[in-house]
Formats: C-alpha cells, sequence, structure tokens
DNA sequence: AAGATTTAAGAGTCTCTTGTCATAAATACT
DNA sequence: AGTATTTATGACAAGAGACTCTTAAATCTT
C-alpha cells in the first residue's frame, strides 16, 4: 500500500466533510457521524482528525453540536497536504529499491521509471484540490 | 513504501545472483556472500531466497559450493514474476483508498489516476527482463 | 566414517502501525 | 449549578512485518 491507514482515513474523511460543507460551510459534524459514515473506528478516526486538526487543515469544536469542519474553502486544500500532514515525505521521498544516499546520477536500474510514476502521481496530488473532487462527487456520486 | 522488504532484498538479489551468472551461469552463489555485497541480514536474505526458490526462479544446492542460483536464462525472468512471488497481488491490485468491492463504473474520487500511474508500473515490470537490467548494468555500474 | 559447509524449516523476538479505552477538558442546555 | 455532549490526551492492547536464532538436512572433503 502506498498511503497509511491513516492517512487514507484522513482523505476519506476530509472528502466527506468538504462534501458536507457545500451546503453548510460553518456547522461542525460529529466525528461518530464520520465514522459511521466511513465505516471505521470512531476511536481511531478521533486520533486521525487530531493530525489534521493540528495542520491546521480542519477545526475542531468540543461539546454540543461540535465536530470537525475545514479551516478553510475546500477551493484552497489540495490532496497533496493532507498526505503530508500524515505521511510527510515518507511516499514522494520514498523510492522502489530503498537504497541510501541515491542520486540521479548514481541511481539504481530502476530509479527512472519509478521516479517518473511517482512524479506523475505527486502532480495528481498536488492539483486535485478537495473543491474539485467534491464537484466531481455531486455530479457522479463516487464512493468514500 | 510500494514494496515490501522482502520484496525489495528478493529483487537486489535476483539481480546480482544475475549478474554473476553473466559469468558463470552453472555455480552457486552462497547466501552468506550476497549478503554481505548487498549489506543485508544473512538470516533474513535465506528466509527470503526460500520463497524465490519455491516460485521457481532461483534454484539452491546444499553444502560445499553450495548457495542458489537462477533457475532459468535471465531473458526469462521479468521483475513482475519476482514481485509477485512476494507481493503477490498486493500491489497492483492494490489501491489507494482501501475501499471493498470497487469497480471502475463504481470509483473512489481517485481511481482514475492511480490505475493508470499503477499501470504504467505494472507494464514497466512486466517487460522488464533481468537479462536487460544487467546489460544496463554492465554499462553503467548501477547501484544494488 | 567424520567433520565442515551450506541451505531448510520453524520458533521466537523486536518494532511499528493500527486500533481500543479510560479519563480530562470544553461547551451547550436547562 | 448540574448534566449531557463532544473533542483531547495519554496509556494500553493487538497485529503485522521485519528480523534473529537454533536445529535439522544435504552435500562435499578427507
Ligand atoms: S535509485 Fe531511486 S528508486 Fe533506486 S533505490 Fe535509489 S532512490 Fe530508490
Ligand atoms: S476506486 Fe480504485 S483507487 Fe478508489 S478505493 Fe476503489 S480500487 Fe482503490
Amino acid at each position: 500500500m502506498l498511503f497509511s491507514q491513516s492517512c487514507i482515513y484522513g482523505i476519506r474523511a476530509a472528502l466527506l466533510v468538504a462534501i458536507r460543507s457545500q451546503k453548510d460551510s460553518d456547522s461542525f459534524t460529529p466525528i461518530r457521524m464520520i465514522a459511521e459514515e466511513l465505516n471505521v473506528s470512531f476511536y481511531f478516526l478521533t486520533k486521525i482528525l487530531q493530525t489534521l486538526t493540528k495542520a491546521r487543515i480542519m477545526e475542531s469544536y468540543k461539546g454540543p453540536n461540535g465536530g470537525v469542519r475545514m479551516a478553510m474553502a475546500s477551493e484552497d486544500i489540495y490532496l497533496i497536504d493532507i498526505i503530508e500532514a500524515f505521511d510527510e515525505d515518507k511516499v514522494f521521498d520514498s523510492c522502489l529499491l530503498g537504497l541510501p544516499g541515491c542520486r540521479d546520477d548514481d541511481p539504481c536500474p530502476l530509479h527512472k521509471e519509478w521516479k517518473k510514476s511517482k512524479g506523475q502521481l505527486q502532480k495528481v496530488f498536488q492539483r486535485t484540490s478537495l473543491a474539485k473532487l467534491t464537484k466531481e462527487a455531486d455530479r457522479l456520486m463516487f464512493r468514500l
């Protein structure tokens, strides 16, 4: 798997919250509700969303009517932001064979192809905002 | 990381043995020697190479002058064979968000791009034989 | 036959990720 | 004020993957 489980849940939760924020971007969504909709552990999801709030991607609010919401317009949140909040440089600095100290001019046999594919994916995540995905989700009814 | 550590060591060992078999394809290379050259644990590598011999990619021989060698011409061994021996369908059947029961017509928002990048990499592994890499290694002095 | 070398097999350990829980802190409502 | 609701925090348990070690089996050499 390319992403950690935490990262995956984080992306899915962010997408869900972003979709909900289209109708009402001010109110908070309880984590318990998100956990039920995504079918993941409430306890675990709580931990995970804390990293997103610490990264200033989401905001949280305690007490009744509390929960989490996006900290900014979903137009300004890109997938790469969420991924980096969890897996930092672990994904796109990663390499296939895990050799230390590689450079482009001192590569393993697979470096060229890996760099290409990795770069493509990275660009996708850098260019894809939550807003774009929520718009598509409206039309296509994506799975989450 | 895309590949498991076992898979990575397996690929590196296979490359090393394939390179050695250019000069002498009949003799066996002791696992201890491979472990030293690759700078990995001998014990662990022993386990790992057992999966390659079980997959009929390598052959082993016990006793003095024993070790492992490629089971066929390196022209006929493709990276995908080695990868599948370890991570089976875990890599190229894998998905970014890990949702169950996805289909192309019922995807998550990231499915399209992921499928594209994944397919590209898969093709590389399907088309790249050990022989091709050992030839390049001769010219370029790749890292292993 | 005996001893040395080398892989095979299986049990065991370490570490990191994943997941759980109990308790505390903040907020709202009455 | 008191109670219910909801996130925050930190300790803890379970699982998986990575790694180690011991013993057995095969083979060679003398
Ligand atoms: S050359 Fe590139 S792909 Fe190969 S081990 Fe180094 S960083 Fe990884
Ligand atoms: S749609 Fe594709 S990428 Fe998304 S969760 Fe399903 S299989 Fe994975």
